[in-house]
DNA sequence: GAACTACGTTCTCCTGCTGG
DNA sequence: CCAGCAGGAGAACGTAGTTC
């Protein structure tokens, strides 16, 4: 005989009541009985009878409509409220190995859902009809149903929980697709609070290779996409810095620390000796355009400051300031500032009233940067520059 | 006000025990 | 050997409080 593994998941208490009492009435009493009903349920669920050909042809119907077989086969008999807020029993019975492994891998696989909410549906479905019934829905489904197409189901085994949801999410949203349904649609699958829209926000958005429309950061569209508005309309690129194309409110924290080092970069670059500060005034005015708070600028200066090249010096009047040194700073950073690229027209410049260890901001200092007084001598002074440059890369970075 | 952190809750897996 | 029960651990999420 063959030995069985404990099933421990939780499903709602009223559906769980509903089938025992299924089983009940099946076969005049429930013991012995539970766990042979639920291994049934599991198999007819998943592919393991003789009609599930053709339920993976309608299936198949139904990805292409851009719905979830799952979803398709319970939306009228399983509501989300009896899913998610009902108070849940934990069934504990023994199955078969390999269906409950087929069934897991079938659950992740196919739908969004958690494995006792699988169950839930799977238990739902054996009492009340199973695959003919669930396969009648689905047609009509099919009838109703939009285009739009599921994605990478067929890959999903060993995916966290989080990566499930992030799948899900995606397959809700077409190809492009506005800030608000994004976030109803994380909302319903993973939670609305801001750290959730924030997380899933980043991992929809890079599974689906979309960013923000160069004119509307409210709307997502294709990478591809935007670069070719971004091209015929000379906005900023997808491949630009987030710094350069996206507005602040949109900015992850980690973008806008970039964006100070970018920033702070580029006006180190404008220099002759390659070095510039940033006060946390600077970094309100100059890199966010006044819209972030002093407190704020000045946490981000103070991680801005974890990087090479990068560092917090006291400024004569007690105020710290974050200072760059462009021959200390990473390649990545210099080639995101465009200073390697852009340097040789940049940054010489005349004089300047910086002390020796750092350029203190100064009034007209941008009016330094691309001057031309001196171009006989910016080609040695950009070799030298740009060897130093060259040079500094993360991994020989101190 | 934004970001971070700690804590609580829920869910699932794993392990061990007991009784038939 | 199998079924049922129970507790602990870890993952994931939400929320309230804290920090700057």
């Amino acid at each position: 005989m063959t030995r069985t593994v404990k099933v421990d998941w939780r499903v709602p208490s009223k559906e769980w009541e509903a089938f025992s009492e299924y089983v009940s009435r099946e076969h005049g009493e429930i013991k012995g009985y539970v766990g042979r009903e639920v291994e049934k349920a599991m198999r007819e669920y998943m592919d393991a009878d003789e009609f599930a050909d053709i339920e993976e042809r309608i299936d198949r119907l139904l990805r292409a409509a851009g719905r979830r077989p799952a979803d398709a086969a319970e939306e009228k008999t399983l509501s989300e409220s009896s899913v998610d807020s009902d108070e849940t029993t934990r069934v504990r019975c023994r199955v078969d190995p390999d269906v409950k492994d087929e069934f897991s891998a079938y659950v992740k696989r196919e739908t969004d859902d958690r494995l006792g909410i699988g169950l839930t549906r799977a238990l739902k479905e054996r009492r009340r009809g199973g695959r003919a019934r669930r396969a009648g829905e689905k047609l009509r489904r099919i009838e109703d149903d939009a285009a739009g197409l599921l994605e990478e189901l067929g890959s999903g085994d060993g995916l966290s929980l989080r990566e499930k949801r992030t799948i899900a999410v995606c397959n809700d949203l077409s190809e492009q697709f506005t800030r608000s349904e994004l976030e109803s649609a994380i909302e319903i699958h993973a939670g609305g609070s801001d750290p959730t829209l924030r997380d899933y926000t980043e991992r929809v958005t890079e599974r689906l290779d979309v960013v923000s429309h160069p004119h509307n950061p409210d709307l997502f569209v294709p990478t591809e996409r935007a670069e070719e508005l971004a091209s015929e309309t000379d906005a900023a690129s997808p491949s630009d810095p987030a710094i350069d194309r996206k507005p602040y409110e949109n900015l992850t924290r980690d973008e806008k620390v970039h964006g100070v080092r970018l920033e702070l970069a580029r006006d180190a670059a404008k220099r002759s000796n390659g070095k510039a500060q940033f006060g946390t005034a600077d970094i309100r005015e100059e890199v966010f355009d006044g819209n972030a708070p002093a407190s704020y600028a000045r946490s981000l200066m103070h991680d801005a400051a974890d990087a090479d090249g990068f560092r917090i010096r006291s400024g004569s009047t007690g105020e710290n300031r974050l200072a760059v040194t462009l021959t200390d700073a990473a390649s990545d950073v210099l080639a995101d500032a465009g200073v390697l690229a852009n340097s040789k027209n940049d940054e010489t410049t005349s004089t300047t009233n910086e002390d020796a260890d750092g350029a203190d901001r100064v009034e007209g200092a941008d009016d330094m940067g691309g001057t031309n007084e001196v171009e006989q001598d910016d080609e040695d002074a950009d070799a030298e520059f740009n060897r130093l440059l060259s040079a500094r890369t993360p991994a020989n970075a101190d």
